[in-house]
DNA sequence: ACCAGGTGCTTCGAACTTGAAGCACGCCAC
DNA sequence: GTGGCGTGCTTCAAGTTCGAAGCACCTGGT
């Protein structure tokens, strides 16, 4: 053994169990509305936002998975879910063979227009209420660096295949 | 139909977005650090966590899926499979027959013990590593008031089933 | 003492998730 | 061009998750 590693201390602690608890019930109230407003799980919903959200309102499996962090066996399966009900469309990318565009249809697109004002809503009850505009900014802030530490850094999630040079 | 409700606008929307997928992507790297270090899903880590750091070593299974924002029939199942790896232990309470107190062992504690250097080295590399010591304090103190603000808000509609201490 | 409603936990069924294995295409050095 | 490896997606089996329903106990009002 060489050196143990350096307990964390109370204000890290702190810091990450209130990162971890606060998004789990973020999670559940979001869950429980999107079921309720338009019986979509948060992945779906992740999902639609994100092709709603692209210019072209379509993109590739592997850029959805990484995009949701979601591994590609759980996608291909929301992704025919999404598809049999008509909210998205899936087709072979003509430039590579391998690949499928998933594409948001205009249901789809409807979709996320109904749920997104209770989105919105509870965002903002359950998050946003007792913070300041000043500490949403430093809260972004914050946690923008992280995200991209972490997306920079790690060996590539839940992949089972890595590496590329 | 009221005011149509406030979007959300560009800080926000970049705050909330950051939250989940710091929390996504943390946990993702824990959770491979726990199955590898000591074959422990994140779920029954925290509890074996929060058990270890009870006074008495041991809580009411309601007390623990709350805790742990989790199901509880989801904690019956995992405090199954803890119990049969010998890591805690299920006994009736004696002031309440209702409820089962679940008791942390011995083993249990040595596995806590064990996987805890990788888990805090994780927690630093992924998450406290892009962060000064002032970064982390703001995070902590932007959060535990949101956390608390959540665990004080009813669910809205299930109110039926809630209450406690 | 009674009973009606609340609480604690488990069972059950159905849905979801994941990694590994498999197939097909693409890239590149030879 | 062609073999070999990397990449994109799907299939598969096993394990996990949740809500609803069910059972047992507890509590407060009468």
């Amino acid at each position: 053994m060489a050196d143990a590693p350096p307990p964390l201390d109370r204000v890290q602690l702190d810091a990450y169990f209130a990162l971890i608890e606060v998004v789990g019930l973020l999670r559940h109230a979001v869950e429980q509305q999107l079921r309720e407003a338009g019986d979509l799980s948060y992945v779906q919903f992740q999902l639609l936002a994100r092709l709603n959200d692209a210019p072209t309102g379509s993109h590739r499996m592997t850029d959805l998975a990484d995009g949701v962090v979601y591994s590609r066996s759980g996608l291909t399966y929301q992704a025919g879910l999404l598809e049999k009900a008509g909210l998205v469309t899936r087709a072979p990318s003509a430039e590579d063979e391998r690949s499928i565009t998933v594409t948001i249809t205009d249901d789809g697109r409807a979709r996320v227009a109904k749920v997104l004002p209770g989105h919105a809503e509870v965002i903002s009850r359950m998050l946003l209420e007792p913070l300041s505009r000043d500490d949403v900014e430093a809260l972004a802030g914050l946690l923008e660096p992280v995200r991209d530490h972490m997306r920079a850094t790690p060996p590539r999630s839940a992949a089972t295949r890595r590496r590329r040079r």
